[in-house]
DNA sequence: GTTTAAAAGTGGTGTATAGTGGTAATATGA
DNA sequence: TCATATTACCACTATACACCACTTTTAAAC
């Protein structure tokens, strides 16, 4: 079980520490890939069969299961870290989460998101539950 | 069951003492979030544990499902006592509860609350009921 | 009521390690 | 072959953690 929040911050070589907290609950390496928000996920390697196990079985015949599909896969990196502790951030997703220096790290349950800490604070960022909106959530799911 | 209040104070290095009768009904470790009010809550692991293994069954397609884990999990601290039964309250977390120097301690049923001093004796915190205010409101719910 | 003892709470210090930055070595492509 | 990019390795710094010593409070016995 991810959780807690660090604020780290990316170098010029695209590499990212991965908390030590979190990291040990990872094993020697791990998943990256495009999240469902501007955000990237990292999966420990169990957890991401898992993952890739429900995703078969939706149906194919969806133009929406095929992006989904390719949302996921097309993007995902193996990644190990090196004696620090630092995985390398592909181009491609440090581009799609607006990673550019600052970033935040946290767990969520069985996974870990990266966000780039400017959109992550972000007035506007929904994913972010003000306290109103929790406790509001919290009586819809008979908290 | 936790009861009680007491007075205490966190140190330089944001470690705070869990007062030796709650913290008998906590077991080694415990987790520490942020509450309703501008507090902190102390759970006990077994109930996290229920209330995580509550919100995994949610569906993650749903945007309000995710900030929902997201606001749990990145709020959330895993803590385990020292020697003197003291936790360290993460950055954030103090912030939240505008807690500088004195603070509260009080047993709420299952969970632990924590305020900052000044917060819970201010003259306008709603948290703290004046008795006619609260019998009142009670009666809505034909107590 | 006084004394004694035990437990609870507070503060400080030193050490290990997490995190950051940089350099060297290897590989890749022009 | 040279230039560039990528990867592995190394060193430093700040922070967090574990430990220890002391003070205060509570409880109990005389």
């Amino acid at each position: 079980m991810f959780m807690g929040t660090s604020y780290n911050s990316i170098d010029e070589k695209n590499r990212m520490i991965v908390p030590a907290k979190l990291r040990a609950g990872l094993g020697a390496r791990c998943i990256l890939t495009k999240g469902l928000d501007r955000c990237l996920y990292i999966y420990t390697w169990e957890d991401w069969d898992k993952q890739m196990n429900k995703i078969a079985q939706l149906p194919e015949s969806d133009p929406k299961v095929r992006a989904f599909i390719r949302h996921f896969c097309a993007n995902a990196a193996e990644c190990e870290f090196d004696k620090q502790g630092r995985i390398i951030i592909p181009q491609e997703l440090k581009a799609y989460a607006g990673i550019e220096k600052e970033l935040v790290t946290m767990g969520a349950m069985s996974k870990i998101e990266v966000w780039s800490r400017e959109i992550w604070d972000a007035p506007d960022n929904e994913s972010k539950m003000e306290n109103e909106d929790f406790a509001m959530s919290l009586a819809e799911y008979n908290f």
